[in-house]
DNA sequence: TAATATAAACTGACCAGTCAGTCTATTTGT
DNA sequence: ACAAATAGACTGACTGGTCAGTTTATATTA
């Protein structure tokens, strides 16, 4: 009798998103999702085959989110810098709306043994992939110099990762200041000076 | 008789870097540790009281490296931004001089739960504040204009960090080719035209 | 009435941590 | 010189709590 207004699963991936994002995969304990989401153990096996699987359906879920983001911020813009700019606004504009989801993808999914590493690294590197293939069109294009887009790519990203586990955690910067700040900063790295446009 | 040349306490420490840094905190069990390190579980107990206070002694260990690299590198350098030019050399410089406590640090540290999340934070914090004061110095002497150090020195920290995980993982870039990409990248983000010095 | 969904009690592998005892080296007493 | 006593380093079998995953029973829905 609609006890509680969702379907068990998404009681049950809303319970273990904010425990997770809490406690980290280890300290969390399947009985304390099943409590927390107002159903049982039983039912988390039901919809999902064990704990690494609900917790990697959480990281790709959020991954998903981004991504959408990104693309459908870029694909009005032009070719080139602009487009870079864009992408990493949208990047930050996502995590500063679900601070949780962030805090599972950047922090609680490291460092938790070689099986979740190789989930990791997948959704990273396509992130640096995405970087890189933006920075390359704009080098080509003739908006930036050359650079070498790998290490810039990957320093990107844990640029902005950084600034937003810090955020997370402390709340400070908040993202506004995060997007003053960093947005500016990663195009500077490239020699772009952002046409602060009309 | 000199079965193994160094003592008890340091063969563990040695294999406990080599089995952590391999297969993260939670993956990794005493008893292997008592057996690649050739002594026995007692004997950890012996010379550590616990699992993670091992662990963190080894985070500690490498933190204190690099701090020391970091300050004596810089107390021949003038004040500005030389001295910040030469601390990131340093950090990248013993990183790629330590492959292995790197990757317990940056990799194998994160995502464990709270207790180690603390550790982790006062280190890194460490490091961020560092990165901070050397900007600081440099923005009143003029080097460079004022930026946002809190947000600059984070986002540093982690394109540094990000790299070296990188590297860590793939062997590629490589420490060379890291210093000449990211210093440069990282001067430019606060336009500091580095004097590319006789 | 059969499939689907949920509840709750149960199982057992696992592994950090313990401890009674051994081994080796150094010190003290005669 | 050499027992005897003390201390420190080390061993490894054992234990007990924990928690992912299973099983069984019950409810809901179509």
């Amino acid at each position: 009798m609609t006890e509680n207004p969702k379907n068990t699963k998404d009681r049950i991936l809303d319970a273990a998103m904010s425990i997770f994002s809490r406690k980290g995969y280890y300290d969390t304990h399947l009985d304390e999702i099943a409590v927390e989401s107002e159903s049982s153990k039983g039912s988390i096996y039901f919809h999902f085959p064990n704990k690494e699987k609900l917790f990697i359906s959480l990281v790709d879920q959020f991954a998903d989110v981004i991504e959408r983001n990104v693309t459908s911020a870029i694909e009005a813009e032009p070719k080139g810098m602009r487009r870079v700019q864009v992408a990493i606004e949208a990047v930050l504009d996502t995590f500063g709306k679900y601070r949780r989801p962030a805090k599972i993808l950047l922090v609680q999914a490291v460092g938790l043994g070689n099986v979740f590493e190789k989930k990791r690294m997948e959704v990273t590197d396509h992130f640096a992939e995405l970087i890189q293939t933006y920075l390359e069109e704009a080098i080509e294009i003739g908006d930036i110099e050359a650079v070498d887009t790998e290490v810039v790519s990957h320093a990107w990203m844990g640029a902005i990762f950084n600034v937003v586990i810090q955020w997370v955690y402390t709340g400070e910067p908040n993202p506004e200041r995060i997007m003053d700040a960093l947005v500016p900063m990663l195009l500077n790295s490239v020699e772009y000076k952002s046409s602060k446009e009309s």
